[in-house]
DNA sequence: CTCTCTTAGTGTAAATAGTACGGCAATAAC
DNA sequence: GTTATTGCCGTACTATTTACACTAAGAGAG
């Protein structure tokens, strides 16, 4: 076999896909790259990982410098090896997401010492971004996309206290596609992982809803009990005649 | 920001759990290690990662030397990087797993001039294995366990023609649960996605069963309109009386 | 104070899907 | 022909999902 130092000639780097939701739409926070490679264009954050640091700690590093913000939900999702993604040298990196409140962080000087910015995830998406940032971004996207149907994360999007509605519109933000209020509140209240607060919405120019907050212990409990969160992919009638038409012919 | 060359210090590897299903029971392959570190122990086929090549082009070649076979389902699973996971150096190394047909290869001379065996994943799960396979492992198959409800990849560890009874062993071993006979095919057969071959059995010691084949072809067209393959994890009285309790409580 | 605007909040019937469960049928071996 | 083994089938019950439209509450304008 090959000796491991025959092969130090490469490099990994994490990228953060950092997902926010804000004003009824997903977020992703990117950086203008001021230098070259690729200078002008928008990238992921992103790093080198340092010798003696593990992959998580990389990315939280990451996480902490540009947002100040620590403990937020990260999850790894895919490493990009393509031999010549990096125009520098062979680098392969390793994308993780993360899901962070917006309201948490009121832009601190220090993060945005770099050109950092919230962008509709949908329009960063028809944009091109620096190194294969694109791949990253959309891969991340599917991978929050098919999370959100089986473990409860959306909550880490949203305020501590927010409104059925609020979190209606995160569901439909990440799964771009419509739901019905009446039938997407049966379900979710049905689960018992929601604590009504006996508070109201407060400055709003309608009538006021109802604050809710996510039971964390309740869920734990429900996982250890081999509960599983689950949001069905519905089929639409259209969907189903196709599919019919398929089987019969 | 650090310049590349200042990190030219690592390696990355890929590691393949490769799967096989045989005697109804779910099987990895494993090599035995004739050299330090952790020689005499168990690991999974890996090697590091060409300069010039790509992650999946790297497990492609790992499964052709090991198996002969090409074109088999492989998927990427987990980058692990742990400091420490390598005892001569930093060696980040991203997991794949492959579903193979067994039938398929009839131990090659070549491929076995390294001593490797298959074992059942649960005994394998309970020894130490090299490195930090055992966690690779562990990651790996949970990732099958998810893999094989959203997506009918189950049929690659089957040969081409099967019997249902085949086919429920298969998810039982994956799932690790067992699957009530009449409701499985029920469901299964309700999907249209397999063939029935109107062939038999044949050499077996009692009735013979029906053979069928995936439709591959199918599926795809299902895919294009949205279809979801979908086996849902089903909760037992018990659990549910148990998660009552959580919601009174 | 009333009218308007906007969003919140609610129920039911029909269709679909999931669950639990027992007995006869076909073959090979003896 | 008897036995052993596995294949194959159907129904009643329950739970879940779907489709769908109106009234209620508050803010703001006049």
């Amino acid at each position: 076999m090959n000796e491991v130092s025959n092969f130090f000639k490469s490099a990994f780097s994490i990228d953060n896909v950092i997902f926010g939701f804000d004003e009824g739409d997903l977020k992703v926070l990117l950086i203008k790259r001021g230098t070259e490679p690729y200078k002008g264009l928008w990238a992921l954050p992103g790093d080198l990982i340092y010798p003696n640091e593990g992959l998580e700690t990389a990315a939280n590093r990451v996480l902490l410098e540009l947002t100040g913000l620590q403990k937020v939900y990260l999850e790894q999702v895919h490493a990009f090896g393509a031999v010549d993604r990096h125009p520098l040298g062979r680098v392969i990196t390793i994308a993780y997401f993360s899901l962070v409140k917006i309201s948490d962080f009121v832009v601190t000087p220090s993060s945005f010492a770099q050109k950092a910015k919230w962008h509709s995830v949908a329009k960063a998406q028809e944009q091109t971004l620096a190194f294969d940032h694109n791949d990253i971004l959309d891969t991340c996207f599917d991978a929050l996309k098919s999370k959100v149907r089986v473990r409860p994360v959306g909550f880490e999007l949203l305020p501590p206290k927010f409104t059925l509605t609020e979190l209606q519109h995160l569901y439909e933000a990440i799964l771009r596609t419509p739901l019905d209020k009446r039938n997407f509140r049966k379900k979710i209240l049905s689960m018992h992982l929601l604590i009504d607060l006996d508070e109201m919405q407060e400055g709003v120019p309608h009538r006021p809803a109802k604050l809710y907050q996510f039971d964390k212990k309740r869920y734990h409990k429900f996982e250890a009990e081999g509960f599983s969160f689950e949001l069905k992919e519905s089929k639409s009638k259209d969907q189903k005649r196709r599919i019919e038409e398929i089987i019969e012919g």
